[in-house]
DNA sequence: CAAATTATTTCAAACGTTTGAAATCTATTA
DNA sequence: TAATAGATTTCAAACGTTTGAAATAATTTG
């Protein structure tokens, strides 16, 4: 129970010089005579001096605390992206704050509103599903702290930095290998049609078809709300007319495949082994599935946090204008499950 | 871009009047003028003035963060248990930072010297595979820092406040619930020997067996690191000797289930319908396997977390003595699986 | 209306660092 | 040996708050 902190101060006091030289020492400076720092460095070390950050922060008007914003840790995307910022933001000697906004627009404004109080350096965020106004977010932006939008965005305004997963190229590669299968009526599973990137996927299946020569069949494409009635509704929706029948399914989120399989064994449909599945996610359980997807589309989503904090820290750093809006895509990679 | 932030000293000078009155203003000091109260207030939000954490928490000497170091985020337990923390600690005006320790002890020294850079004012922690040493955590301790281990803590050591799943009631109604069921020959396969709970969880089961007369058959108990190889070989082991023939499982995680069924499936297990599993975890995905288990046991890692932060805030406030050291088990819940 | 209260505001130091400028010490040069 | 240059150390202010003590203003009292 050492009660006196161990300070610069203190280790002035003992040393019996000034706290600048204890400072600069510490600092290796070249002024400061080398038997000096010597000195200073071993009782530093002897007493585990401990510089105090906040003191730090308050000197150098900067934190080196990155805050990170996005609807929670439950989804296996969110995790594995913090995995790829933390990595590289403590490479960088920066420290990460992780909010949860729990998709909740009140539960987000408190977050920004604590990490600015705490002055970060800098933000990535991944928006709550019902965040319309910016506000919030926009003070960061008006003191000058870069703000980086990451999967979650604000697809209406391009004025802000984003990164993005290249959900377009993932889903025509999907659809492209389901066709490469020999695959003609590939249905397609989208997600709400709120999300920004619910058009890019519909997109990328819709292209990959008539690159390849096949014709789009409204009759083949449904939407979920990933609400587990509603999805279940959709996929009975889409083998209901045996006119349909189709042989493959792209979908927007593996989960929506797990409940399509399930569903097709139930009803024990004829060619339930025939169909082919592909979804976004590449989810580890997926090996335990009595018929499991072919393949997945592997959003990389560490690099996808990779990105976006290296961008922001140029962007800290003034390597890249605030006001130089940068959008980066990061390719998703599509995974063939051997068996 | 406005680029003089706004400080006290900022208010003051366009309120003319001195910075103190103006902090005090703004803390809601009695003797502070009623109309000066709402002209400061007003100004500060007008300005947006936001206090810098960083000098507040150099002034009281303390940072209402609180530090957490787990192993990683992939792991649904402690995403889950993180949960529990942030809730609570939100609401008593905390902040949390996690720092992930990839189950590598050289990471886990980094983390808590940056934490102890950081001044947090208490720590949380579910240490690494190979933590064998306290010494980087002790320190927190030896500056007065509460430290509360939570989940995965040095075992031998008495010493030091703990929050735990019980695991041994855990596994106990797992067990009865088993053998209420009707199996007579329950087999049970355990994790890594060195993992704290491991003997905990056997005893769980032993007990349940005795209490329930049934004996302890050493050929229906198997372990696994969890390597995959391992899982499947201790498997084989189980089901090899017709002899013991398992009618039921108790596994240690549910992964290892997913693993067990996989193969039994596999091999065209004669009985593969009749055998009923549990295991720790209450994964989502179990509604999707075909054999699935029969119940999980919910380890409520929320309320671990939620545990753990709140016995650490005691600690803080000092309601508890630093040294009066507090062990809490929070119960298991055995989730049935109806279909 | 001066003195005593009470209400309100300001002063000034402190928290623990950093850092340019100034001061001091040491060694070199003429 | 005094002047100079170079090496090293110290001074002092600053970062943005908080807060007890001191100062001032406003009000009440005798």
């Amino acid at each position: 129970m050492n009660n006196t902190p161990v300070t610069l101060k203190f280790l002035a006091e003992k040393l019996k010089m000034s706290v600048s030289t204890v400072s600069k020492a510490l600092n290796n400076y070249p002024t400061i005579n080398e038997y000096t720092k010597k000195r200073v460095q071993e009782m530093a070390r002897d007493l585990h001096f401990t510089p105090n950050k906040s003191a730090i922060n308050l000197k150098e008007r900067k934190s080196r605390i990155i805050g990170v914003i996005l609807p929670n840790l439950l989804d296996h995307f969110f995790t594995r992206s913090i995995y790829g910022v933390e990595q590289f933001a403590t490479q960088n000697g920066y420290n990460i704050i992780i909010s949860q906004s729990h998709d909740d627009l009140q539960k987000e404004i408190q977050s920004a509103n604590m990490l600015l109080r705490s002055r970060v350096d800098g933000l990535i965020v991944a928006i709550s599903k019902n965040t319309q106004d910016f506000s919030h977010l926009d003070q960061f932006e008006n003191l000058g702290i870069p703000v980086v939008y990451y999967t979650r965005n604000p697809s209406f305004n391009l004025n802000c930095h984003k990164v993005l997963g290249n959900t377009f190229q993932g889903c025509y590669q999907a659809t492209k290998f389901l066709i490469d299968r020999g695959h003609k009526k590939i249905a397609y599973i989208g997600g709400p049609k709120m999300i920004n990137f619910t058009h890019d996927r519909f997109n990328g299946y819709i292209n990959a078809l008539k690159d390849n020569g096949l014709s789009f069949d409204a009759d083949l494409v449904a939407y979920t709300d990933f609400d587990k009635e509603n999805t279940i509704s959709a996929i009975k929706n889409l083998f209901a007319n045996p006119a349909n029948n189709p042989t493959a399914i792209v979908a927007f989120k593996e989960p929506i495949l797990f409940d399509a399989i399930k569903y097709l064994r139930n009803i024990k449909h004829p060619n339930i082994n025939e169909i082919e599945c592909v979804g976004f996610g590449n989810n580890s359980f997926i090996s335990y599935l009595d018929s499991p997807p072919v393949a997945s589309i592997e959003e990389n989503p560490e690099s996808v946090g990779e990105n976006a904090i290296s961008l922001l820290l140029k962007l800290i750093n003034k390597e890249i204008d605030l006001d130089n809006y940068q959008k980066i895509m990061v390719d998703c990679k599509l995974v063939v499950h051997e068996d």
